[in-house]
DNA sequence: TATATATTTGACCAGGCGGTTAAACCATGA
DNA sequence: TCATGGTTTAACCGCCTGGTCAAATATATA
């Protein structure tokens, strides 16, 4: 590979497969293999295989993160927001496809570090809901359980990308240009659907 | 435990650390003491690990299965039928709530196997698809594509299941009533959200 | 009861795993 | 040039894993 330190070769192999195999599934000497070198080099830059994998989870999240910061804690109009929010995520899961099956597999597996980690970066969707409410009092959105509202957009959102290998299967084709013009329709989509739900008439 | 066979413990147990561990997470030796048996008697009734493995894949579908035919092939006014599947759906996921991270756990590792169990079985969407269609030209609904439609009722429906330790985390606190009755609301609260969205005017 | 069959067990194995180590390699600068 | 430090390697180790097997036990059949 080009122009790329051994420890960022490292991390992208590693990445890879810990999304495709889990933490239990990918072998250091296939992470090995697939990065191109010894095994032995996995433990020079990463002590061990479970500090290699909290490698990727920070690197995953410091991703994550401002995009929720933005959607969470910034002062704009709910309506507007979303729109801001469900583009930027989307853009970020078309950059990082694996990043949800990582993110959900992890969470079975430890539910409880990754909900610290959340915590412990400050994401908390309480000021959201509370916007929501207060957005549902001036009557600028029908009167819907703000904490379902919140579930709807991240459900629209992130769920395609969960689900990808079954809607190429049965719905879209094997092409992935053909997913990522789904994905990319899905921006303005998502936005227009949620208006039509939630916007008062 | 009682009253079951002993082919049936081992099911649940292998499910239960199957979901929990992944393939290859999960160890036959900890299966046997979940189910409290010699780890002989694992290879006794299913030959292999992959053979257990894909006894609880078919386990597993078998319950599905019913449900997404209704939903794709049953001639009743979409709007109807959305409800039908969305209660129908939740209620199978609060009875097997290992569900969807188990299928889209496996979907990761071996997207092919899944999908073309998915054809075998004859779940194809292409028949609501046009049912949908054919509404959209009547006008009682609104010109939205039919895919975006049936994807953003599966991603209301089940994302929140995969999602439920960061919402218990974050949101709905450690409680599992609390979710159980999350999850109740959100049957009523998305075929009035979809309602809210498609029903033309 | 005696016999045959199905179920369950403890002890064991070969292979693969994460991890270690000592030696080799290679760039830099004195 | 050659010493020095970081980097990379091949070979190795102990442990755990999935899987096997012969013996033991429970169950059915006559």
């Amino acid at each position: 590979m080009k122009g790329k330190t051994t420890e960022e070769i490292i991390l992208e192999s590693a990445k890879k497969m810990f999304v495709k195999h889990g933490l239990e599934g990918a072998k250091m000497q296939q992470i090995a293999n697939e990065a191109g070198i010894n095994k032995a080099l996995l433990h020079y830059y990463f002590r061990s295989k479970d500090r290699l994998f909290e490698a990727i989870l920070e690197d995953v999240f410091s991703e994550v993160v401002p995009v929720f910061h933005m959607f969470f804690k910034e002062k704009k109009p709910f309506i507007e927001k979303i729109g801001f929010f469900v583009e930027a995520y989307i853009d970020l899961l078309k950059k990082n496809p694996f990043l949800p099956e990582f993110v959900f597999n992890e969470l079975n597996r430890s539910p409880q570090r990754l909900i610290n980690i959340m915590i412990s970066v400050g994401i908390n969707p309480q000021i959201l809901l509370t916007q929501i409410e207060d957005e549902i009092k001036k009557g600028s959105i029908k009167p819907f359980d703000p904490r379902h509202l919140l579930v709807n957009i991240l459900s629209l959102t992130i769920f395609p990308i969960i689900a990808k290998p079954i809607l190429k299967g049965v719905m879209l084709g094997p092409d992935e240009d053909q997913f990522n013009l789904f994905l990319e329709e899905r921006k303005t989509h998502i936005k227009e659907f949620i208006s039509n739900a939630i916007v008062a008439a």
